[in-house]
DNA sequence: GTCTATAATAGGATAGAC
DNA sequence: GTCTATCCTATTATAGAC
């Protein structure tokens, strides 16, 4: 198989074996398995397993990234804004949900260098997404909860909706997304 | 140190490494160091690796399943019961967060008989919450939504708070409880 | 590009002295 | 209850043949 089909091979079935198993529970055994060769062939292709982890988690990192930044600086109303950034969670978690999982559950064992750049690009994303609620908390369109408070919560359900697909297959995506973005923005009592 | 006051700090201390670096990254001669014992002498308290998790992870679970049965049975209403889960979260979050977040994170790890046990406690739990938002949706209560849609995202956000402790040590858990039972529970927009 | 063989290390766990 | 010494296995990664 030529190089770049392989790497992407390895990479996409790393994803999928790091998110049942964990990463450091998946052996390079594991995964040549998975692949049908020799472990020691996958070196041909990668140059160690820390880097695999790196090539899941880096590129969607960067990509929520630049996503929330485009959207902080549009002009869009506030519920507009968050909204597509409910779009954009749903979409990542029912396309990607193997490197979703991975990103929010493995990000810990990513080198030194590849750790400081993600925790750099989560709080940027952490702050963008902090500052599009207080922007619509003083316009008036959001109510006047603790800001901090409510990105925190708003975003620990955003992010974890990937455990979904381990257990729920039974709704589409724009069932889901409609239902969430309900609830998450207009509230849960009646009247 | 006499037996079970050294089991019990085995386990605590475990639960921390475990909780900052993940059940697989901590060696029994990282957490004996972490003592000021040698690995060797952990296996005078405790049988295996893996018996260590099980006890951090299996009593809290239990006393959840526990909690919410109760929850489930009383006379209260809907949105009362929902308030006694968010402050069974809330407690949980700030007083046994290393306990929390390692059960949240690491039991996969358990072995197959615990594993076992363990899924069908939250199973359990899952379908007691369920039905709980689906009661509120009967009695008028509650916004006719997706119950299951909404029940996986309702505890999405209440189960990942405890990654405030590694960001915002900021808020009082009394704050914190007021803001999130009333974004939760009342909703975002205004009016 | 994949293989076999193997180096080098780290891990969980036990035996037996004190 | 803790120690030293050690066993056994599994791991990541490399060397060199095909």
């Amino acid at each position: 198989m030529s190089r770049s089909n392989r790497k992407s091979q390895i990479v996409q079935t790393a994803a999928h074996l790091f998110r049942k198993e964990g990463y450091q529970a998946v052996s390079m055994r594991d995964l040549a398995d998975n692949l049908g060769i020799k472990a020691a062939s996958l070196y041909n292709h990668i140059s160690s397993k820390e880097e695999i982890l790196a090539l899941i988690i880096m590129d969607m990192a960067r990509t929520f990234s630049e996503h929330i930044a485009e959207v902080r600086k549009n002009e869009n109303s506030s519920v507009d804004k968050l909204t597509e950034i409910i779009d954009m969670h749903l979409r990542t978690t029912f396309h990607k949900t193997d490197v979703l999982a991975c990103m929010n559950r493995e990000w810990k064992h990513l080198n030194d260098d590849y750790r400081k750049t993600y925790l750099q690009l989560r709080n940027q994303y952490e702050n963008d997404f902090l500052q599009i609620i207080e922007n619509g908390m003083e316009t008036g369109e959001l109510r006047s909860l603790n800001p901090k408070i409510l990105s925190n919560t708003f975003l620990s359900a955003l992010r974890n909706l990937y455990h979904w697909h381990d257990r729920d297959p039974e709704f589409s995506e724009d069932r889901v997304r409609e239902s969430v973005k309900d609830y998450l923005l207009s509230g849960l009592l009646l009247g």
